[in-house]
DNA sequence: CTGAAAGCGCTTACAG
DNA sequence: CTGAAAGCGCTTACAG
């Protein structure tokens, strides 16, 4: 059975395409009678109108574009869930593009322009230049970013609130006592690294506590550099009571490093990290972290892409999404001194019973 | 500046539309000469054809629906990437659909026949019955299966080779000489489970092993059920000396127990994992595991569809990627007797140093 | 090899 | 409140 279109409805209801036409755009100007009439017959034929006549009548197009790292990770999904969550109660539909490599980015991006198919675009971002798109925003087509490194751009975007995030679990520790606080740093040369180092001192000295430069090291979310750094950390007579990392995948190789060490998460040294990526729940301990909202940023960012495609103009500066302190089992107060030894890693993987993880989500379905 | 149309490109070429449309579906009866002048036209001019007239006039559209599970997998984003470099090269783009809960699953379908929007269905599937899809596809529409848990269904799919991959382990494992070889099962309803399971006895048997059924445990792919098991066997006397999983993040629960238990992976106790995700290759040790080539599942499953929408016939059932074994180092020679003593778990969070794992990828550039 | 004309399925003034 | 007509930007026989 070939696809109905309207002029079948109108023949069936006996009356124009016009008057179709107007009920599928509810038309305040349709008899209401004539309207349930018409609209009776689409549903009982299982009728949908045209995408493409439609589209081309109209001059405007039922999608919005997305642009996602080719990565794996934790984040794009989330943000995907919130965004595709919000789409899916619009007459938008998504259409994906994986930014495979940063060579590909700008070509990607004129793609889509040169396609005309995307009425806007939101974009996950990850290391990639903006110019290209903010050449795109600036000749009129919206974009909105989700931007989870803080790239500073004039573009609409959605970031977590980095900075008080990182203050708040300062404030956390603070409060169980801890006055030795170290922190791991990430790529200082992201924005968002910057936000929580910022907020790191701030948390410090809001507490009362003056930080101390030594303990301040640079991991370059790189883990085998921050297990190092951390040993050296552990190794000082005054070492710190608790560590904050920039991330939470390397909040785990801070707990590595911490028990390579001989000492316990929390009882010796408590750990925080930054993310709340889902493994977070199931490491051993589970991991007291600041959780960045994916899906909530993903859906902010999906309505904000939705309003100005409506007209909105407003540009009013990122929108900070609040972060919240999730707080398990690698934090706890403060030991007393004096402390327990730290001894040096072991060497080689004889050296001792290795540490391991129970990480994974509950219940891993795949395969 | 409003955007050109054929009209305008025929009028600065001094031609007709009709040629002009000649050549950008690029038919021989043209002119090469005059081929050449309407490319350097469009070129110069920036013009792309509209997507919704061309669509509307053809009477076919360019897009390829995915349906991916809204879930936080290492699995969606490498399949993905695969079908994006696939998808890439040819006219056509993905509209996503992200399927967030089993029930609105089947409308979900009915909405995407409806729209008439896609010319073909990849689908990542989850746990959702297949029958919505293959009314579809019986229905005229084509569908192609991207099927990890081996789901069992008419429709052309891809999966990895779950038995020879297993069978492959086991071959490894025997060859360093384990003889006590047990086996952790995952969800035994999901065929790719039965099909693993199969390739662990069948592994055993290639190796002149007989099975033993004590050594075979259910755990369900929940980990705290999956320590329990392990803390069994490993309490036995005539305890295993290697464990084969049925996928990564069991195989993580594994190790955990078996350091848990005061033993050592693999010193005391090789273990397997199934599927290599991301994260495998940073644990503390490595693990052993046998890769799921999702990637090229992607592309296969890409090719497979564009090649069925082009109206290729062939339902030769699914399509089986090989997979490899990723040995790392989480599988050594098997101990000689006597057996270091397994001790029970220590309980409570102060009872031991608790172990940890370094998991994550060497640079987590979020975030 | 090129052009004029009809058509894809919808929308949108414009009449009535 | 409803209908006839023109148009959205392309394609596709059909002439020539």
């Amino acid at each position: 059975m070939p696809k109905l279109t309207i002029r079948d409805i109108a023949q069936l209801a006996g009356l124009s395409k016009s008057t179709v036409s107007l009920v599928l755009n509810n038309s305040p100007k349709v008899d209401p009678a004539t309207r349930d009439r018409v609209l009776e017959v689409m549903r009982s034929h299982n009728y949908t109108p045209s995408t493409a006549a439609t589209a081309l009548a109209k001059g405007r197009t039922p999608f919005i574009g997305m642009i996602v790292p080719g990565l794996t990770w934790h984040m794009v999904a989330a943000v995907n869930w919130g965004v595709a969550s919000v789409i899916e109660q619009s007459p938008y539909e998504i259409i994906l593009y994986t930014s495979t490599n940063e060579k590909d980015y700008s070509s990607l991006v004129e793609r889509i322009r040169a396609s005309g198919l995307s009425a806007g675009l939101l974009v996950v971002t990850h290391d990639q230049p903006l110019d290209p798109l903010e050449k795109l925003h600036r000749a009129g087509l919206p974009v909105v970013l989700v931007n989870t490194l803080g790239t500073p751009s004039t573009l609409p975007s959605v970031q977590a609130d980095n900075y008080e995030g990182t203050r708040t679990a300062l404030r956390h520790l603070a409060e169980l006592g801890h006055t030795r606080i170290a922190c791991v740093q990430g790529l200082m040369a992201y924005e968002c690294c910057q936000e929580r180092y910022r907020g790191y001192l701030d948390g410090l000295s809001n507490a009362g506590i003056e930080a101390d430069p030594e303990l301040t090291v640079d991991g370059s979310f790189h883990p085998p550099t921050i297990r190092e750094r951390v040993t050296e950390l552990l190794a000082r007579r005054d070492r710190p009571t608790a560590i904050v990392a920039q991330n939470d995948n390397t909040a785990y190789a801070v707990m590595q490093a911490v028990i390579d060490c001989g000492l316990r998460v929390p009882q010796d040294v408590s750990v925080v990290g930054f993310d709340d990526i889902a493994s977070s729940a199931d490491t051993h301990p589970p991991l007291t972290t600041v959780r960045q909202p994916f899906p909530e940023m993903g859906k902010a960012a999906a309505r904000l892409l939705l309003e100005t495609i409506d007209g909105a103009t407003g540009d009013a500066g990122p929108v900070r999404m609040s972060t919240s302190l999730i707080v398990r089992e690698s934090t706890a107060r403060a030991a007393k001194k004096p402390f327990r030894k730290a001894r040096p890693p072991a060497a080689g993987p004889d050296a001792a019973p290795r540490t391991w993880s129970g990480l994974g989500p509950n219940v891993s379905r795949t395969s």
